[in-house]
RNA sequence: GGCCCGGUAGUUCAGUUGGUUAGAACGCUAGCCUGUCACGCUAGAGGUCACGAGUUCGAGUCUCGUUCGGGUCGCCA
């Protein structure tokens, strides 16, 4: 039955067919998503990346050809020639439902077993038995789609930085490990026992380095590698659409990172993003968003309660401010029917998980007011919180007592978790915000010491200079992210180039000069050589993807993504390795 | 490493308080069918109830362990 091509070869895609192409012939070939088969007349459904179109078979075709057509079974490969023909019954439903191809010429290329899973759009298969025959959730309409408007997305950025002036460099993949931040994934060396590469976490150093050998702009779309733990919006090999700009400070980099939004929103989605993008200072996100990614998609603020109950008689409140925190809200409009004593008592248990000791809370019920703590503090206390809530009837208010470092991140959780809960999130909209005057330092309570919370490279703002060694927490960072729809989408910075500022850094970082040196010696090396001032920013091309198309998971718009675990279902990677490729390593492992 | 959710036919699921031979839909196979397009009709095949132990007269159902998958916290400069 199978057969070769011969000279039959592909005149159009499936799904361009229409019907000012009647009386063509037409040769196409694909897939068969269904075949009907009406006992003297059979319909073949061919299926490519561009559609399906209808072949059929009847009286008037050659008997070999029709048999051919009744052996015909879901997913077989066929390549068929034929007719345009308007079709005596229209189908509305797909672009080409007003033609068929009467099929004079008609080959079965290859054969199918039955699929595990049916190849169709909006399958809800387990994410299991997709991720292990990845190669047929593949042909499914929505991922073709999401894989081709990936490609799309990836044109558009190479156009735009093209005629920005943007030179695209490749860097190595095989680096030396620079032991700051994620953990590396190591490969060790044939040549060198006992030494190792490390994959890069970005190319970082070496886009740095390219502006000082005076390539001015630089982007890449760069493969780059993390070693630690995966969740729905994070891979260990992930894209980066990777830029570096020479003599710009925030505002330049910023405009072009505008400006390359504005084009690939109007490309791809038709969406017309106002410029410039709104900015929101991180401790303004930290302080109303609980998040250094807030979703600006829904209001939901969180309230500061802390002068209202400071002398209150409710212990936890009064305790936690004395302690140096505070006591924060948020307010739930109409949400008191969904929260419900069982339901708050859920989102205690959350607030757990996150940090929290306790969740305290008020519902405003038709009945009146209902709260877990209204017998310990006055009346007027409790009409104050509402107030400062701007809560209504109907509304629920979840409070938490702690320091801020507990208080903000927790409600800025539930923030979200209420707002999932209560579907109050605008599913069609994209909401970009810029997040500006990050902290320069991270205070690491285990250490006792200041950790840096970007890359050491990263400048501070020219007025916080004066208190790098004196008063670290005042200190920020001419550092920005870009957050879109609650999820961190790019990041990036301005770099120092002077070499007493890059040694007061590494100071205040606690290296040591000859650490600094073993570390990053090639980098400050370079600068003596003259250094532009630079900066630039790294924009998560995976993620991008994710949430133009409406995705819940990376794994939409990855081709061969990894499970949770970091496994790869599909080729069952990481797997054993040959025992002599190992001892060519010089490498033992342990049992 | 912690927490939460899940695993029943090829697929998606149902399965009552622990009680006879574990069901449905779709898919698959065969037959019939000249206008279907989620074709229709008829018949049929298809199950280690993830795995292992335990409780019980009796376990898909309860308990414990393991494993696989999802989400999340830690982690991710």
């Amino acid at each position: 039955m199978l057969e070769f091509m011969g000279n039959m070869r592909r005149t159009h895609y499936c799904g361009t067919l229409r019907k000012t192409n009647e009386g063509e012939e037409v040769t196409v070939c694909g897939f068969v998503q269904r075949q009907r088969n009406l006992g003297q007349l059979i319909f073949v459904d061919v299926r490519d990346r561009t559609g399906i179109v209808q072949l059929s078979f009847d009286d008037t075709t050659e008997k070999s050809i029709f048999e051919k057509a009744n052996a015909t079974r879901s997913e077989f490969v066929v390549i068929a020639k034929g007719i345009v023909k308007i079709r005596s019954s229209i189908n509305k439903e797909i672009p080409t439902g007003e033609i068929e191809i009467a099929v004079n010429e008609y080959k079965i290329l290859s054969t199918a077993e039955t699929p595990p899973f049916e190849i169709v759009e909006n399958s809800n298969v387990k994410e299991e038995l997709r991720c292990k025959y990845r190669y047929l959730d593949l042909r499914r309409p929505d991922l073709q789609r999401n894989i081709i408007m990936r490609h799309k997305i990836a044109k558009v950025t190479r156009d735009y930085f093209d005629e920005n002036g943007f030179i695209e460099i490749e860097t190595p993949m095989l680096i030396k490990s620079t032991p700051e931040g994620a953990r590396d994934y190591l490969v060790p060396s044939r040549l060198y026992h006992g030494e190792c590469y490390a994959l890069p976490q970005s190319p970082q150093i070496y886009k740095q380095l390219l502006m000082v050998s005076g390539f001015d702009k630089y982007m890449q779309i760069a493969r780059c590698f993390r070693d630690e733990d995966l969740r729905a919006d994070r891979q260990p090999e992930f894209t980066q659409i990777d830029l570096e700009m020479s003599f710009v400070d925030t505002e330049d980099v910023l405009a072009v990172g505008e400006g390359y939004i504005k084009r690939l929103f109007k490309e791809i989605l038709d969406v017309d993003v106002k410029l410039p993008l709104p900015r929101m200072t991180f401790a303004d996100a930290m302080n109303f968003y609980g998040s250094d990614k807030p979703d600006l998609r829904f209001d939901m603020k969180i309230t500061d309660l802390s002068d209202i109950v400071k002398d209150s008689g409710f212990g936890v409140f009064k305790g936690a401010i004395e302690n140096g925190g505070s006591v924060r809200a948020i307010c739930a409009k109409d949400a008191v029917d969904t929260y419900t004593r069982k339901n708050i008592d859920r989102l205690t248990e959350s607030a757990k998980g996150i940090g929290a000791k306790g969740l305290a809370w008020v519902r405003l019920t038709d009945e009146g007011i209902a709260s877990s703590f209204a017998k310990f503090i006055s009346e007027d206390e409790m009409n104050a919180i509402i107030a400062r809530c701007e809560a209504e009837k109907g509304d629920v208010i979840v409070i938490v007592a702690d320091k801020d470092k507990v208080t903000l991140p927790t409600l800025g959780a539930l923030r979200l978790e209420m707002a999932n809960k209560l579907d109050i999130i605008p599913k069609d909209e994209y909401n970009l915000v810029w997040i500006t005057e990050m902290p320069f330092f991270e205070y690491n309570d285990e250490t006792d010491s200041w950790d840096a919370m970007h890359h050491p490279f990263t400048a501070p703002l020219d007025e916080c200079i004066q208190y790098l060694e004196s008063d670290p927490a005042k200190v920020k960072a001419k550092a920005y992210d870009l957050v879109m729809n609650g999820t961190e989408m790019s990041s990036g910075s301005i770099r120092i180039t002077n070499p007493d500022l890059q040694k007061k850094m590494f100071n205040a970082l606690g290296l040591s000069e000859q650490e600094a040196q073993e570390k990053f010696g090639f980098l400050t090396d370079a600068f003596k050589y003259g250094a532009p001032p630079h900066g630039g920013m790294g924009i998560g091309l995976d993620r991008l993807c994710m949430i133009m198309l409406k995705c819940e998971s990376l794994r939409d718009v990855v081709a061969f993504p990894k499970m949770q675990n970091a496994r790869d279902l599909m080729s069952e990677s990481p797997a054993v390795c040959d025992e002599q490729q190992i001892k060519d390593l010089g490498i033992k492992f342990e049992e």
